[in-house]
DNA sequence: CATTTCACTCAACAGTTGTTGACTCAACGA
DNA sequence: TCGTTGAGTCAACAACTGTTGAGTGAAATG
């Protein structure tokens, strides 16, 4: 048998961590309002009171579930269109659960709603510094939306086109795409 | 003062189409989830069992009031780009609250999202016919998607730097990007 | 060993929700 | 004029929700 580490500390740690990743996989599939803290409870095996002993409120489990892994800021080693295009999933794998969780609320719930917003409004910013000066924030914000809606289309709505295409294939074509808006 | 006309017939087609208003306007503000048969009716200054009457149950009162306007179909009259892009707000004016509510919800309520994804599929399959022949399906899907990304990250989200942009500002910028995709 | 601490459970409350059935009353048809 | 119809209301039910407080038993501490 695997080790039954009953210290303290530890399966404290474990059952949060256990509650925590419950939660990341449902709001990722049903978003905020249809997740239940019973049903989080029960993905874990717990009691509901537990998750509400340990994280508060509906809201605030939803904030640490989501919290981590915030959009990695460009770092500039890359041309901006070709670090953008490796997000679609060249590079890292699928988007984690915390970014689905947190797009799949965007619409419905308003606090999702303003944090994608700021984020997404950070990467605009960023990227306008990036490319050529006219128009540079509403080309570096079509670009964003252009990312924003092939990840809606692709992930989340399960376009049928794009449901048997490769990452690779979709940055390849959309690469003169998001090249033109760059270019101005 | 106005008429009162109080003829039966009348009267349930007004109150109705009262209901079906308010129900528009708060599913696009809040979603299906969060929209409540109470505030529905509350807006529309009847009782709630009314609704229910009239509709049968809120998944109904969701498909009645979403229902009317499908995304209209390319008529071929245009070129593809001009048309989409036309679409951005140009020719039309503010897009309408069915579309909204609909496009509020698709993320979280599954009817809603099948619904939606049938509506691109759709469009995807009629612009893949107007462009190009290699990968027509596949950059039919990116164009559809950005026109989503767009509109999502416009209407929906607000990105910053897109609120102060005229639609027309937004469709001039977009179309190289556009443009880029049809022709491969 | 005795006591305290704390991870965890049980049962319940209070509010909200979709939905229903009995009721009221003005318009309608004969 | 009178019975019928149907638009609209009222009060309530049943299920579900987030949330709480008292309790339990094993680990920590002395």
């Amino acid at each position: 048998m695997e080790g039954t580490p009953t210290s303290r500390a530890e399966r404290r740690r474990r059952t949060e961590e256990r509650i925590l990743s419950a939660a990341r996989a449902i709001f990722a599939e049903r978003g905020f309002q249809r997740t239940t803290i019973r049903a989080v409870a029960a993905a874990a095996e717990v009691d509901p009171a537990l998750v509400m002993q340990y994280f508060g409120s509906k809201q605030e489990l939803f904030e640490q579930a989501v919290r981590i892994p915030s959009i990695p800021p460009l770092d500039g080693e890359l041309e901006p269109v070709e670090e953008l295009l490796g997000r679609i999933g060249m590079k890292m794998g699928p988007l984690p659960q915390a970014t689905l969780a947190m797009m799949r609320s965007m619409l419905t719930h308003p606090d999702a709603a303003e944090e994608v917003r700021g984020k997404l409004d950070g990467q605009v910013a960023q990227l306008a510094d990036a490319i050529g000066p006219d128009d540079a924030e509403l080309r570096a914000a079509l670009m964003v939306s252009t990312m924003l809606g092939v990840t809606i289309a692709h992930q989340l709505l399960g376009l049928t086109a794009l449901r048997g295409a490769s990452p690779e294939r979709i940055a390849e074509t959309l690469r003169p795409s998001l090249r033109a808006l760059a270019d101005g």
